[in-house]
DNA sequence: CTTGCTGCAAACAGTTTGCAGAACT
DNA sequence: AGTTCTGCAAACTGTTTGCAGCAAG
């Protein structure tokens, strides 16, 4: 899977004419071995300590390539962070976060989807995306 | 229900030995003058329309302070900007949000409130609060 | 050798904060 | 008088951008 990531930038970027860099390679890499949601910040120091000196400017510029390319998809919680996940293709979900541990819980409920679309429509709305996020306690953090 | 509002904050202020100003009066009859979802610079802008001068930091400041004191709310789209919203005892709703024009629509819808209480317990979560945003365009700007 | 990419530092936008003076009580 | 509040400007945070030098093709 980590492969076909790689692959599909691989496509992305010929197909944009950008050219191949050390950084970018390392920036994917380094993404793709991460668990999701992480910010532009962490993935900067995680790149850092692994002692390959990248600029964040490079980051956030990498980063919005990889959303471009359909690899990741920003996701804005309330923290004054952006962060990143990876994209799966054709799956949706929303978040569960915990406001003790910053934990993030992803789920999914079809219900809930089509009572979205159902809305949008009655209002004559043409839906082009949505966000949902549970905020809370998970069970470590309500003590 | 304006003058009900003024009350209410009038308590607040009374309970938290605060000071009643000319600026937290204009204020908060300017904000409850809008209509919902107005952001700090609006804000900020429609009461320096009026020629009272009142700093930038003050309406930051009494923002929060309303937002203390129960009768406004902030909500966080993901355009960069705070806004606030009136608080209606009780109520909750969600929103509907044109990437066109900006327009807000609120809604509410029982099922889905219910369907995330489900989804928290499942998961052990104590909920605390939720959002729910649905992007799109609206009937004017389908074109 | 041409053009895109990177890293740095400066710029930015929205928001917060320190502080001296003004204004409540 | 004593303390809180305000307005200003400076500070801050996360992110973006201009530009000179570096590197890929």
């Amino acid at each position: 899977m980590i492969q076909e990531k790689k692959k599909a930038f691989n496509n992305f970027a010929v197909a944009k004419g950008l050219r191949s860099t050390r950084q970018r390679d390392i920036i994917l890499d380094t993404f793709l071995s991460t668990n999701q949601h992480i910010s532009v910040e962490e993935l900067y120091l995680k790149i850092k300590s692994g002692n390959q000196g990248i600029g964040q400017a490079t980051v956030y510029r990498t980063l919005k390539l990889f959303t471009e390319a359909g690899l990741a998809r920003e996701i804005l919680l309330n923290d004054g962070q952006t962060r990143y996940e990876h994209v799966i293709a054709g799956e949706h979900h929303d978040h569960l976060v915990c406001t003790g541990c910053n934990a993030i819980i992803e789920f999914e409920d079809e219900t809930i989807e089509k009572l979205q679309k159902d809305i949008a429509a009655r209002q004559g709305f043409h839906m082009r995306s949505h966000k949902l996020e549970i905020y809370g306690l998970c069970i470590k953090c309500r003590h």
